[in-house]
Parts: structure tokens; sequence; C-alpha cells
DNA sequence: CATATTATTGATACTGTATATCAGTATACG
DNA sequence: CGTATACTGATATACAGTATCAATAATATG
């Protein structure tokens, strides 16, 4: 199995690179004792061929051989095991990404979608003192950041 | 008609305090055209009376005798026209809640559902100046905050 | 006050997203 | 290899919310 030989270290060139996270995933699920199989790896290649924030249905699509059930198991698999984020649009439509970071945040842009990751923003200790002020213990939180990059700010 | 002798100081005692709410929200409704009618009240009743964030469907039930499109149109209705706030649990269900200022996030307990405004914290000025820095403007946002309420921590 | 106008209602059907079921299949592992 | 079992996918189902549309009720107008 290829997946056995790989080193996990995120830089297997020379391997395309797409190719290269999706035997990174496998392997990583592979050690939490999931199997390979062939439409997991079709969900893991299409997800990661993804260029910015897709939903389901629009994976569905783009796989077409591959039942919906399995790709909604294996979308739900990879939020579970931290390859893959969710985000959350202002109308509250559900898309994914795949996750490059342990806990962070996203900016979306509004109009051509693409998605950013917050950095330099600190807003947890902040969120955690405001809470403890009313006397709660915080223990997570959601937070998508809504506006337009650079690109379609300018038009 | 009550609502047309009513001032709009948000103060209007000795009714009880939930009745003056309706009759507020009435009016409120009734200067941006729309009417006063019966199973509007009742929606904005049965939302006035409920302690805690509650569903569509909760209020549904809690109104029989109103039809299901009523309510979400009710519903729907509050919210556009900022008498009512939306909550997203971390489970992504939708719950609603009276608003009681403008602009604000909410402090959920996971635990008995209680709701408390965030007080102190503002995080739009650190969200914005984060969004800058990567090209973005930043138009809006989405911030819930989980954790366990005083009661319930305790426990 | 009668009446016209128009917003509102509610039964129903429908949409879209997501999960449950379950027989058949493929995978990993000894 | 062969077996135990995780996985698949067709289908049915659940669920939240919206669209339709004829009937009705609320307001404006004469």
């Amino acid at each position: 199995m290829v997946s056995n030989s790989l080193k996990h270290t995120g830089h297997d060139h020379p391997r395309p690179r797409s190719a290269a996270v999706v035997d990174d995933i496998v392997f990583h699920l592979g050690q939490l004792g999931y199997r390979d199989t062939e439409p997991r790896r079709l969900v893991i290649s299409a997800v990661a061929a993804q260029s910015r924030p897709f939903t389901a249905e629009e994976l569905c699509t783009s796989l077409p051989c591959v039942g919906r059930a399995t790709v909604y198991r294996g979308l739900r698999l990879l939020v579970e095991t931290n390859q893959v984020c969710r985000v959350l649009l202002e109308d509250r439509e559900l898309r994914y990404q795949l996750s490059h970071q342990g806990h962070h945040h996203h900016l979306l842009c509004a109009v051509c979608g693409v998605s950013a990751d917050l950095e330099g923003c600190n807003v947890e200790e902040s969120l955690r003192a405001a809470a403890a002020a009313a006397g709660f213990r915080m223990s997570g939180h959601w937070l998508e950041v809504y506006g337009s990059c650079i690109n379609c700010a300018a038009a």
C-alpha cells in the first residue's frame, strides 16, 4: 500500500501536491482504523481539488460515481478528524474546506466565495474574559467573518 | 385600537410587562405598514413568553391554533425588523429570542439552554483590523459563544 | 358606515439537506 | 487464503423551511 510507505511530513514531493495531500489524509485515517477505499479516496481527492469552500451537494455532483450517502459520510469523517473544516455563510449555507491549521476562523468573500484564514486575531481570550464576567465558563464558540476580498473590493 | 394610543417608550406600565412588549412590537410593526392581526399577536405573545431561546417548531407546537406558515412568517418578520434575533447552537440548530439591544452576541449555556448577552466585548474592531490585514473589507460577522452558565457550571 | 383594496392567513404541496436502513461488497489482518 | 467487519450505495425517511393560492380579515376611502 502506498500510504504505508509514506512519510507523514506533509512535504512528500515529487508527487503532485494534491495527490500527496490525499495520501496524507488516507494515512492519517488509517492510523485511526479507517480503511483505504476507492470511494473514500475519490471524495478526499475531490475535496483537495477545490479552490474555495464548497457544499456537500457540489461534491456529490462532481462525483457522480460515488453514492450520495458515501459523500456525506466521507465529509463527516473528515470533519470529525479535523482534516476538513466547516464554514457557515451569511445565509446559513454550510460549506466545507480543507483545514490547514488547528483551530482558526475564516474570512469569507460574499462576492466570489473565496476564503482566507483569519490570522493575528486573538478573540479567544477576550471572549473568555467577557463570558467569565457574565458568570459563564466558555467552552467553545462559532465565528465567521464576511466581507469582500481584495479583488472583489476593487471591482 | 390600543396600539395607536400607546406611547412608544418601552416603559408602559401598569399593564403586564409581556403584554406591553407585545403592544410595543405591534405598534412598531404598524408604523412600518404591517397590520395588527390576531395570529400575529399570538405569535408575538408566545415569543415574548419564552424565557430562553426557542425553535420555530417549538413555537408552532405552543400555538396549535396558528398555522405553521404563519408562525414562520411572523418569526421572519420579527427578525427582519430587529425585534427578534437568531441564535445558532453548536449543532447548527437555529433558535430565536427577543432582542433587547442593537447588534450584540450571545452566551449560550450548552446544558440548560439559557442565554445571556455578551457585554463588554469589543471584537468588532479587532476583527476588522485582522480582516484588513488580509486584504478584506469586513461587512459582517457571525459570532456565538458556548459554555455553561453559573448554575450549570456549579452542578 | 358601506365598500374597495390589499395584506394576511392557513392547508397543502414542495424543496433541499441530511441521516437511517440494510443487503451486498471490499478491505484488512491473522 | 479466509474470515470478521468496515464500508458502500440504492432507497426510504426525517426535518426545516418556503411556495402556492383561494379564502379571509384589516385598513383606507368615499
